[in-house]
DNA sequence: AGCAAAGTATGATATTTGTCATATCTTCAC
DNA sequence: GTGAAGATATGACAAATATCATACTTTGCT
């Protein structure tokens, strides 16, 4: 289970300069860390669940976090991922609706909590915290719509490859060109919101292709370029 | 082509109370109005187009619009509808990327348009206004990603169905339960995703179990009921 | 180390859906 | 009105994908 950890500061927070935190001043700052939190989570935990009502956003300290909706008919739909410095939880409170997904960890992770009151206070105070955040939520919607598109248009194959890519850019490459998330073949499905069976298929087939190599849940990207070309990202 | 109209005042617009611009006062109203346009388009004209710059935000004052983005292989897909008193074009600002749909009338209609600098006055003086901005924009995500999900996990007919009690949702219905706007079959096929033959076939199953009727663009709801149930909203 | 459970892989088959061909029906300009 | 163009409808077929069965491999636990 989950447990209290010593809570770090916002201020020496190694991920605050790529978050939505980037232009708090050091008086905000404190503020910010006033009621804050900070809990361990260990793999596969779940952090929150869809449909409870939000009492205030996470921020990800370390790990990797998977959000994920049921489907009608019980199936997961993953849409969305966190790592370090991306915050989770907010949009329901911004939309006065419970939450629209659960989120569960990949990896063992620290995520603090920030109450709602705090986040809201900044919103009041701060407009450039309210521009971040409009920017951040209107960058969701964008992505989304464009995910719409893709998943109504795209075979299955080429939103295979279009979330290989997506992988790459929310977790990056490691030495080896590895994909830096450990996924299972069911839950890349549900990614791509496809059977599993086609997975493992389909990603045969781009080993074939010699765009990809597979050693266990390990992912190696061969020609990134040719990946672009399948997903159609460009012609 | 367009044309500009007699400019109508915010504070006397009906559709006010139901827009984001329903907690303003009367000299905020009264600022809105200021560098404001007012453009008249007739049905099929296009009022901004996907990958062009935004330089303000479009409210409409009258008539339907539709928000499509093109796939990879060119072919349209509807994500949004937009009727009087729903702004259009913020996204692209507040995301600071290029309008990532195109605007199309689907009637003649009459539209507003107010410069960037109007609507970040707003945003950066009023933190309510924020505050409804950010209420808009997290509930385009929240449903954009249970859209993502539905796209991913059901069938043809099932989205259909959706679509169809969306269409109810966005348009209303006439005196005679038949859904309030005209769209061809390949616009619904554009919104569910498909060939405009399935939607043809697919329209006279659902006629056939006597869900809706039809006479020629009219869709008539027969058994809104069946269609939750079938579009698996509920079980 | 060895076992059970979970995850991965592959084949066979059924179903769904897309594509192409063609026919009929509307709509609208002239 | 009449013809042309576009929209709607229907059938036949091909392709993609889901489902089911089964075997193999890895992982985690004692």
């Amino acid at each position: 289970m989950s447990e209290k950890l010593h809570t770090p500061e916002c201020a020496t927070c190694g991920s605050r300069h790529k978050s939505v935190f980037c232009s708090l001043n050091s008086s905000q700052l404190i503020d910010l860390d006033s009621d804050k939190s900070c809990d361990f989570y260990v793999k596969g935990e779940q952090i929150f669940k869809e449909g409870s009502i939000s009492r205030g956003i996470f921020c990800v300290n370390k790990g990797k976090i998977k959000l994920s909706k049921m489907g009608p008919s019980g199936k997961e739909q993953i849409v969305r991922f966190a790592t370090a410095g991306d915050i989770i939880g907010y949009n329901s409170m911004l939309s006065k609706r419970p939450l629209s997904a659960t989120a569960t960890t990949l990896e063992d992770s620290a995520v603090c909590f920030i109450p709602a009151r705090n986040f809201f206070e900044l919103i009041r105070l701060e407009p450039n915290f309210s521009l971040k955040m409009l920017e951040l939520t209107a960058k969701n919607w964008d992505n989304a719509s464009r995910l719409i598109t893709d998943m109504a248009q795209k075979t299955t194959k080429q939103r295979l490859a279009e979330m290989l890519l997506w992988l790459k850019e929310t977790f990056g490459l490691d030495e080896e060109n590895c994909i830096d998330v450990k996924l299972s073949r069911e839950e890349i499905a549900n990614m791509v919101g496809t059977a599993t069976e086609a997975v493992i298929r389909l990603l045969a087939e781009l080993k074939k292709e010699k765009l990809i190599a597979l050693e266990g849940k390990r992912i190696k990207l061969l020609d990134i370029h040719g990946l672009v070309v399948l997903a159609d990202l460009i012609d």
